[in-house]
DNA sequence: ACAAAAGTGTTGTTATTACACCCATGC
DNA sequence: GCATGGGTGTAATAACAACACTTTTGT
């Protein structure tokens, strides 16, 4: 109960509070519940869920989902459970994005934010339940957002094209097995280039982190390609504490 | 003022507190006003300054520079003013690591500290007025830290090594002018390897980024190095707000 | 048979590495 | 002259990109 008696104007010159925001990523296929999805034949498109802001400032303004920090859970734990509660998702990887603390990002209030990004795969992706209040856009082709978010967005964005040349999350897009087909396609969309399909199946069995399973997928009226899954990562996730 | 009357049980449960801190960095040469000065011949070290504690907890025991974060100071202006009244420091480089918020990092108050890594090149590092309370370390002997505080220097040692390998932030630690082999120096002595000077040279000149000074620096016995410049830079700096 | 994507081969280009060698200075 | 690092040359190797070509399915 911190300082319980001060008013607006009193509370301009407290010190900064906390909060947690998170840019969430999804590729195409789950987003399907979604009215304009117009999605090209030309490959996936990357989507994030945004909330209604249901109180001032940025009233009735698209946001990123978020809230405050407990007491007693981590931030990273603050992430998570902020995440389930307004979008009923627990994502596949989480990770910090950055701690965005400009003294004029929000008209009255001074709120520091601790923004993490996330990967959900299309299954979990779908337990959001979109409506009024929350809704999936396309990273393309975003409204208005509240405070600073929409840079946010795009720094998240520009981290996650860095981040999938270097690192193996595209698997976090992905079920368990998948056709190498399939990874390109999370990479091109996510890097928006096309790739050689013979020069990236070279690197990704180069890079000696796939798995041939003995499965193919049959049914498209093509040779049926094999499908791999990935090997169990010795660590992953974010940093400490 | 914020819950004037809780003590500390009670604050235990308040919402997690922000501080600010930073893990600065320079090289040898700036350090020389410190006790075990043993430099090997073979190239410059790292080195940092830590202040000491003289409150619990973690009372006497040496931890990063940081503070609290004014209502008004972006995080940024806080850590360069609390690195300026701690340290006398103005840094080159500046940019933030990390937000580290594990619930277990103190005894007792919640706090999430906002760490930002800084580069200084030796003049700003003498300015440092060293004593009982502050004090230069290098990176590879250092004492036992305040609460997680080894951990955070070590990810910043590590994000310094990495950065230095794609980004032009080596400059931060050199002058104005300085000789291809200075250069080289800064590098090898924070990726902690040798490296061939003949291709170093030709890789530092490809990446476009120097300019070639009509002055060498005589002197020493043998051909006299020439001199060079960075190219004024378009924006290097950290991440917005 | 044919279309379409899976999968393999090949070649030219570029980046990286190792190391030989010449150059210019102080002593 | 000679030791010392500055600076250039070069050849071997590895990584990458472009693209021709063969394979296997569904229709």
């Amino acid at each position: 109960m911190p300082a319980p008696m001060a008013n607006v104007s009193e509370r301009r010159f407290d010190p900064p509070s906390l909060a947690i925001s998170t840019v969430v990523f999804a590729l195409s296929a789950g987003a399907g519940n979604s009215a304009d999805d117009e999605s090209t034949a030309d490959g996936a498109t990357l989507w994030l869920p945004l909330v209604r802001r249901i109180r001032e400032p940025y009233r009735n303004t698209w946001a990123l989902p978020g809230g405050p920090i407990a007491w007693n859970e981590s931030l990273e734990a603050a992430a998570r459970r902020n995440l389930h509660e307004t979008t009923d998702m627990t994502p596949n990887y989480l990770e910090q994005l950055y701690a965005f603390g400009g003294t004029d990002r929000s008209p009255d209030l001074r709120v520091v934010s601790i923004v993490y990004w996330a990967l959900v795969r299309p299954v979990e992706a779908d337990k959001a339940v979109t409506g009024d209040n929350v809704r999936w856009f396309r990273t393309g082709n975003l409204p208005e957002l509240a405070f600073d978010h929409r840079d946010i967005v795009d720094y998240a964005v520009w981290r996650l094209r860095n981040k999938m040349e270097y690192s193996r999350i595209a698997q976090n897009f992905l079920g368990d097995t998948f056709t190498l087909a399939q990874l390109r396609e999370v990479y091109e969309s996510v890097i928006g280039r096309r790739l050689d399909p013979a020069n990236f199946r070279r690197q990704m069995l180069a890079s000696n982190t796939l798995i041939e399973t003995d499965q193919v997928l049959a049914g498209a009226r093509h040779r049926p390609p094999r499908l791999y899954r990935y090997k169990p990562e010795l660590a992953q996730g974010s940093t400490a504490s």
